[in-house]
This record gives structure tokens, C-alpha cells and sequence, in this order.
DNA sequence: TTTAGTGCAAAGGCTTTGCACACCG
DNA sequence: CGGTGTGCAAAGCCTTTGCACTAAA
């Protein structure tokens, strides 16, 4: 389960038990149930809710250690903008809307021995990919669809 | 050929013959001929060297212009950083040295007809698509194969 | 002459850092 | 208590903007 990925990751990267870093992971929780995506300033502003102290940085560190470690997903966007994602552990990418930059979770998928192709092609040893897919989203097409 | 990609894409976008835009158009000739990427702040430093009362702002607005117009292709890493590259139109991705962050252009790319399966899953009307691919090149790997 | 395009410097936004303090164990 | 993790504010980066000026047409 998600929630106990998310608290295992904090325990395995540090020594204490912070109350920061309980919210942090309660807020993460939320946010990998309901599947939504967020920037640090979203997290930090929805933290400060209920802890008005927390810091901007505290939110910063533990957003950059839960990427090292796999557990939240960068996704750029094309114009240098980015969120971040839960990401439970399966492999997938996102499709993005290019108007209301909301995002859905694909399975589509580059074919393994196309990847291996290119990789002795290239003679790369290749070690990972990033696709995004780019769209309009349902509502914003039939909102602007005049 | 690019180098007419590139000088016609200035005149579309523009009304005058400027010494900044000829620059920047030539040094783009060369990246674009010796398969180059660069950030804003490369090409500016480049520029410079000759010119060195060239602003920084103004290769700001020129390639964001180019980039408008599909020329110049932004290629996003994983860290936050991001390089261009020209891209002369035909359709293709990259593959990234994790190490060293020198590009290689590949030709592979999801099967069409799996966007199109996709686009009717979400009812997303797909408007394009970016691929990245990352690894470590021969010369990185043999360099660090102690 | 006219005005698009430029250079400069200041302002902006986001992110990181330094440091004293708090608080977990 | 000891030291990790925190909050705060300052500093850093990269990028954009405002504005007076330059130089193409």
C-alpha cells in the first residue's frame, strides 16, 4: 500500500519522527489516493493550514529526498513548469492537458526490444525513459469548442 | 536546409535584418550542422565573443521565438535543467547521457495507433508527444567501468 | 523619419543555503 | 542531553520586464 511506501521512505532516510514530516506524508497519502498532482508551493500551502509554522524548506528537503528515493514524480511540463506525483511503483506515464494541465495515468509504452535496439545501436547502456503524452482534456474541449 | 529553416523562420517572425539575429541565426547553423545542444546562457557566452554588447535578454527573446515555431526543441532533464536543440523537422527523440548530458537523436516512437487507442480511452484529443531516454554513453561507461 | 528590436539593469519567481534553535529519542 | 531536523531569512539562479536608445527600412 501506498501509505505505508510513503512512511517506510521516511523512516529508511532519517532518524527521527518529526511532526513535519508526519503531515507531510498524510498530505502525500491524500494526494496518491486521489491520484491528483501538486507543486511544492501547492504542499506547502496546504500544510500551512493546519501547521501556519512549517517551513517553505522543510517541504522543499523532503520533496527532493522522496524523488531520490522514487517514491514522487517530477513531471515538466513544456514550458519549464513542473509538478509532482505519487508514484505507487508501477510503470507508467501521463497525458497531460495542455489547457487545464490536468493529468491521467497511461500504460501506453515504448516496446522493451525497441529500447535494447537503440541502446546497442547507440551503444548506450540505457537506464531509464520519461514519455509525455500532450492533449485537451474532455471539458476544455468542449469548452473552447466554439 | 536548416540553415534556410533558420533565416526564414527570422523573417517570418520579424521585419528587420538585425546584427544580433544574423548571429544568432549563424551560431544555430553550426549547432544544427555539428548536432549540438546548448543552454541560453552557451549560446549567449558564445555570441558574446563577438559581439560584446549583445544582451542576454535578447537571445532570450530570439530563442523562445524559435521555439514557438518548432525550430528550436527545449530538451527537459530530469533535474530541473533543461538544453535546446535544433530540430529540423523531422520527427524524432533523444537520448540523454546521464553522465555527461551529450544527445544523441533516435528514431524510436510509439506506435500510432496506440496514441490513438489512448486518446479514445481518456477522450484526450493528442496533440503531440515527448519521448526522453536516459543512459550512460560508451565513453562515460568505459570511463567509469573501474 | 519611424518604430522594431536592442541593451541594460532591475525585478520576479522558484529553489537552495546558512545558521541558530527546537525537539525527538 | 546530543545532534537531527526545522524555521527563517538571505542569497542564488535563471528568466522576464521596463524603458530609453539604436539602427534598419
Amino acid at each position: 500500500m501506498i501509505a505505508d511506501k510513503i512512511r517506510a521512505a521516511f523512516d529508511e532516510a532519517s532518524q527521527r519522527h518529526t511532526r513535519p514530516r508526519q503531515l507531510i506524508a498524510e498530505r502525500l497519502i491524500q494526494h496518491a489516493t486521489s491520484g491528483t498532482d501538486f507543486t511544492v508551493d501547492d504542499l506547502w500551502q496546504e500544510l500551512r493550514k493546519s501547521e501556519p509554522r512549517l517551513g517553505r524548506a522543510t517541504v522543499y528537503r523532503s520533496v527532493e529526498m522522496l524523488v531520490n528515493m522514487g517514491l514522487l514524480n517530477r513531471i515538466e511540463f513544456g514550458d519549464g513548469t513542473h509538478h509532482y506525483r505519487v508514484c505507487g511503483g508501477t510503470h507508467h506515464h501521463h497525458l497531460t492537458c495542455t489547457q487545464c494541465h490536468c493529468v491521467v495515468e497511461v500504460d501506453v509504452c515504448l516496446p522493451v526490444e525497441q529500447i535494447r535496439t537503440i541502446g546497442s545501436q547507440t551503444h548506450f547502456d540505457i537506464e531509464g525513459h520519461s514519455l509525455s503524452l500532450f492533449g485537451r482534456c474532455e471539458k476544455c474541449r468542449s469548452a473552447h469548442s466554439a
